[in-house]
Formats: C-alpha cells, structure tokens, sequence
DNA sequence: TATTGTTATACTCTATAACTATA
DNA sequence: TATAGTTATAGAGTATAACAATA
C-alpha cells in the first residue's frame, strides 16, 4: 500500500466496496468469460480442454499426446481419456507416428475440423458478450493492456499455460 | 484480434498466436494472481475463502452462516468446515443470534483482525506484481475498465461471486 | 411444516503408481 | 534403463441427504 494504487489496510477497516478489489474484478470477469466459453462448449466432449486439442492439433499440426499434454498443461493420464472422449465423438484421431512406435500423433477428423471453426464463432460471441459494456475504443485499450500484462505474467511464469506457440513453429500448410 | 473483426474461421486455420486470445489473456492473468494470492494467503485456515470470510464479517459486520455461504458463493456444509478450522485459529468467534437461537452471527476475534491486515498487505503487493508491467498511467486506465466491465458482468450474473481466488476447477484455459 | 446448522455419504476431478510396449 | 501411453487406485474438493434444534 505504498504506491498509487488504494490503501488496503484502510479497506479492511472501512469496508470499501469489493468492487475496488483487483482480484474481485479479475476473478468476475474471468469467470463470467469462463460459463460463457464452457456453455458455448457444451457439446464438445472435454468441454474447454476437448477445444483445445482440436484447435492446437488444427493450428499447429499433429502432435503427440505427451506433448499435447504438456503444452496443455493437463497430466498426460488425463489426456488419455480426453482423447479417448473426442476419438470416440469422431473429432480427432490416433495415428502411429512413423518416427516412434510408441508413440501416437493426434490429428483432427474432417468433422473435427467443421467444429472448430463452429466453436470458434461461438466463442467469439462469448468475447463480444463479455466485454459488451465497452465501446471500441474502450474495447482496444482494454484488450491491449490486458495482453501486455498477460504476455509479461507469462514469461515470469509460463507454467501450464495452454499454448505458447511461436509463430515460427506453426506450420501453416497443415491443411 | 479476434473482438472488432474477427475472422475466427481463420484462426483455426492459421493458428493465429494465442496471445491475441482474450480467453488466453484472461486465463493467464487471472492464474497468476490467483496464484500469488493463494501463495499470500497460504497460512490462512481456508486460504483465499477464510481471507474472504475475515474480509466481509470485518467490513460487514456480524454475518449468519447462511448469508455468508450465499454471498460468499460456497455450500453451507462447506461453509462449516471453513468456520470450524478459523475458529479453531481463533480467527473468527461463533456467536448466539439473540433474533433467532437456531443461527450462528460470525465474527473476527482481535486476532483476526490483525491477520486480516496482514493480509491486505499481502494482497496488494500480489496486486503490484501481476500489474508490474504497467505504469501508473495505465495501470489506472485498465483497472477503471476491468472494473467496469466485470460491474457489469456481475449484475448480469452475479452468482458465487467471491470465491475470487480459488475456482481453477472452473476450467484451465479456456481460450 | 420450514429453516439453521451439523454430520455422513457419494460423486467428480485430478494426481500417483503400476503396467505394456517400445526405444 | 528410460520413455509413450494405458489402466487402476487413492486423494482432495464438492455436492447430496439425513439429522437435531428451533422457528
């Protein structure tokens, strides 16, 4: 309570509003976005983690299931069954990897792929929704800021964070 | 971005770096400083939910079991485990309500509030930290927006609305 | 009969460990 | 011996249901 920002001690002591509170308003919003995403991925087997594969296997090619899961940041024995779930729905398949017998490449179904792109547009709506009470330009700064403090918290502490992939490595010609 | 003219269809198609990701960027954020929250609060019988019971019982004075379970979003069996481990700190007092002998009315004993400001303190540095990359300017710009938009968020959908800090269940990720 | 709070039980999710088949 | 993936088991966290005391 040093700096510019509220003096908290006194918060405890006059009761401000939790409204102030940086974690009360991180955790609405994330949590609203989060309903909104799971509603709109509620037919999807895994919900917001089957999406995830599909739009990590789509985007950056097939993958193996370890590094799925690490990159995912879920235990490799709950990718198991995470993918026992969608190859089960049609979404994606297991093929062998021709580099490694032990090892099996994930890769979306034709069907898969048409659900992505469903999913995405839904998602998108969920991002409209949320931040429906900005403007434009509200809405810009507001992205921007929140990427900049996103993108720094992640290099300090990438630790299961779904995704950091470097453009470089993304194989454009997937499809 | 994915916000004023998403071409999402695109995104799955070209894997579009995640960090543009609203999802992604709320996800991070919110991870991190649950994360150092939950580190601050980490000797706090209950962690960020007794840190949450100390918060409004001292802000709002003597709360019943019931209400506090309700606006603090968590079951009322729950919220007996909760008051039994603070109590037995000494954090929070069980006391008769003299309007009605089957309720119990919280409240923090000396100690607890004592830890509370401790905690606040705690708090706010976990704050500075997850908006270091910010200056005062901007810091000031995203926490008015943020605010705005989960205000609002919270009329619409106002259930469980302060378990800030621990609902990682509610889903990793969810881009 | 309905409600406050407690207790006991069951369920869900996730992590841990053991197993196979490869390397 | 180490690794990819699977399976079975155990643990934490949460919800459900039954109970006692009171309204």
């Amino acid at each position: 309570m040093t700096s510019s920002t509220p003096d908290v001690s006194a918060r405890a002591a006059r009761g401000t509003p939790v409204e102030a509170d940086l974690g009360w308003a991180l955790g609405v919003v994330f949590r609203r976005y989060a309903k909104a995403a799971a509603a709109a991925l509620d037919d999807v087997p895994g919900g917001p983690r089957g999406y995830q594969v599909l739009a990590t296997t789509n985007a950056e090619g097939p993958k193996r299931q370890l590094d799925l899961a690490s990159q995912l940041g879920v235990d490799r024995t709950v990718m198991t069954y995470l993918l026992d779930d969608l190859e089960k729905a049609g979404l994606v398949q297991r093929q062998a990897d021709p580099a490694d017998r032990r090892a099996r490449l994930i890769v979306p179904t034709e069907q898969g792929k048409e659900t992505l792109c469903d999913l995405e547009r839904r998602l998108t709506e969920a991002e409209q929704d949320v931040l429906g009470s900005l403007d434009d330009g509200e809405r810009m700064i507001f992205r921007m800021l929140l990427q900049r403090v996103a993108v720094k918290a992640d290099q300090i502490d990438p630790l299961r964070n779904a995704c950091t992939l470097t453009d470089e490595s993304v194989d454009p010609a997937t499809t």
